[in-house]
DNA sequence: TCCGACGGCCAC
DNA sequence: AAACGTGGCCGTCGGA
């Protein structure tokens, strides 16, 4: 087939299947070729200079869109031939959203060639119409739209890259490694004839064996211990506990953030390249590996690292108190929604009210610690034993100050009720786009079905609300960005209700105020009542 | 060489 | 630590 059967097929549908093929499994090389087939006809275009421009020309308008079989590795080589998909379509996604699982469908891997590409391109604009009824049975329209407009934003994240000062980072690795080296010692001289030592006196201890460590330290320490977790090896008061948790917090940071984090700094770009799974939560939040960006030591030693290149900025934005607005609008909490209209500090005046005293974050701290640690754990379904456990106080003191929280807020406590009696008449929980989650009827049978359900359904409208509203911002600062900067600035990560965007540093204070404002509006765009707060940082490196 | 389960721990 | 939700990565361990 020509290029001119693909120009006339772009010209006459406006939903159109591409599949692109490579030799390549590099993502960061762009195809070959792509198939294209609507559901009269079909073409195979390559990506040399006339194919390429003929595509970028059809891809980039907002009345036609490409439905893919897996969009974003797929949109991820099409920006490196330069060619943008304003209205992508995903094949896998809506199959993830019609089936009701998460994101980690079946790696379809690139077509090898236009055989195989033309195949697959025919194959899903022929199942396309069922696909969609399925999602739309699933009531799951709204979120399928959103889910296939951020595949766009997430292909053009990856693409772009996270910046990193590789050398800034290594010292730092470094230095743990010292540490390390020193908590260890101090471990063995604490340890003594303790611990065994080889022919050559090399001490025969593996701290990362936790069984070893545990008898170690009941030998030393004369007690039992159920584990060696950090709270336990905390509560034991010991030096040699120490010295472990020393050893831990660097070892830690060697092993999960030294080369083998460092091994994922792409050689052509200097970047950080890492994937991003949209639905990879059951939430609807979005996951991220090789590596993961999302659990990034939140030592400001390690964002400092995160650095633009000369001349341009980063700008960093979160949604303030996420979760707890979303718990005020879904619940509409009097006291929550005039502490977030006026600006209040939440935990204090939580705090106020529930022990009628006064609290700010220096007047009586102890009882706003305690509000803060009930407004968290509410977002988890928590129950009054982790309460206690959480505030290190007995058990029916736990159980007493849920009582008073939620005799206090009792629209709150009707709130995360309505949330369980959903889940268990309809069989899911929901956000406020309508994302839906839905329970397996088969693992809900067991003896402690019932708190788990009642933990997630109280969960998952906050924690997925928090997901559509970051996703939404996603696709609006993308676009913008798109439209105020020609593609100098845009999206480098995100971490579930923080944005980090990369710009010319002449551009950064115009860009920051984009983002803060794309980011309010998606928020009033699902949120009525209770009013947006977004922080925003701007910096040679990532601010949080 | 790979796999999965597990304990532990990083993030929000 | 814990009857506190969502993830991913590390190392060990036991097994193919």
């Amino acid at each position: 087939m020509s290029p001119s059967s693909a120009a006339e097929l772009l010209a006459r549908r406006s939903l159109v299947a591409l599949c692109p093929w490579a030799s390549s499994g590099d993502l960061l090389d762009p195809p070959a070729g792509v198939a294209l087939a609507a559901l009269d006809g079909a073409a195979l275009l390559t990506l040399d200079e006339p194919g390429r421009a003929l595509l970028a020309a059809w891809t980039k308008r907002a009345d036609r869109v490409f439905l893919f079989d897996e969009a974003r590795p797929a949109l991820r080589r099409l920006l490196r031939a330069g060619v943008d998909v304003a209205r992508p379509a995903c094949r896998a996604t809506l199959e993830a959203l019609a089936e009701g699982h998460g994101g980690q469908s079946e790696s379809s891997q690139i077509c090898a060639g236009p055989h195989d590409a033309a195949e697959r391109a025919h194959k899903i604009v022929h199942r396309l119409e069922g696909l969609l009824a399925r999602v739309d049975e699933r009531g799951q329209k709204k979120v399928a739209r959103l889910e296939c407009l951020v595949l766009r934003a997430f292909a053009a994240l990856e693409s772009r890259g996270l910046p990193i000062d590789v050398d800034a980072w290594s010292r730092l690795i470094d230095e743990e490694k010292q540490k390390a080296g020193v908590a260890k010692e101090e471990l063995l001289a604490l340890a003594g004839p303790h611990v065994q030592r080889d022919l050559f006196g090399v001490p025969e201890l593996n701290l990362d064996a936790d069984h070893e460590v545990k008898v170690l330290l009941e030998r030393v320490t004369g007690r039992r211990l159920l584990d060696v977790t950090r709270a336990t090896l905390a509560s034991l008061d010991h030096p040699m506990a120490r010295a472990l948790l020393l050893w831990r917090e660097s070892n830690k940071l060697v092993t999960t953030y030294g080369d083998a984090f460092l091994s994922h700094v792409d050689r052509r770009t200097g970047r950080i390249h890492a994937t991003f799974v949209p639905l990879g939560a059951s939430t609807g939040r979005v996951a991220s590996r090789d590596p993961n960006l999302q659990n990034l030591p939140s030592d400001a030693r390690f964002h400092r690292c995160l650095k633009a290149p000369p001349g341009r900025a980063l700008v960093t934005a979160d949604y303030a108190t996420c979760e707890l607005r979303i718990v005020a609008e879904l619940s509409k909490d009097p006291v929550f929604l005039r502490a977030f209209d006026e600006g209040q500090d939440l935990h204090s005046t939580v705090a106020a009210t529930m022990f009628k005293a006064e609290v700010s974050k220096t007047k009586n701290p102890e009882l706003r610690q305690r509000a803060k640690a009930i407004n968290f754990g509410l977002v988890y379904g928590m129950g009054a034993a982790a309460l206690a456990a959480q505030l290190d106080v007995p058990h029916d003191e736990g159980e007493r100050l849920l009582q008073q929280y939620f005799r206090t807020f009792p629209r709150i406590k009707d709130a995360l009720e309505r949330s369980v009696e959903t889940a268990l008449q309809k069989g899911y929980a929901e956000t406020v786009l309508g994302r839906r989650l839905f329970f397996d009827p088969e693992t809900l049978k067991g003896p402690n079905a019932r708190g788990e359900l009642s933990r997630i359904a109280k969960n998952m409208p906050i924690q997925g609300t928090s997901a559509d509203m970051t996703k939404l911002a996603m696709v609006r600062v993308h676009e913008r960005l798109l439209d105020e900067t020609k593609g100098s600035a845009g999206l480098v990560n995100t971490i579930h209700d923080e944005l980090v965007v990369e710009c010319d540093e002449a551009d950064a204070e115009r860009v920051a105020k984009a983002v803060e404002r794309e980011m309010a509006d998606a928020h009033r765009a699902l949120l009525q009542r209770v009013p947006p707060e977004v922080e925003v940082h701007v910096g040679p490196h990532w601010m949080h």
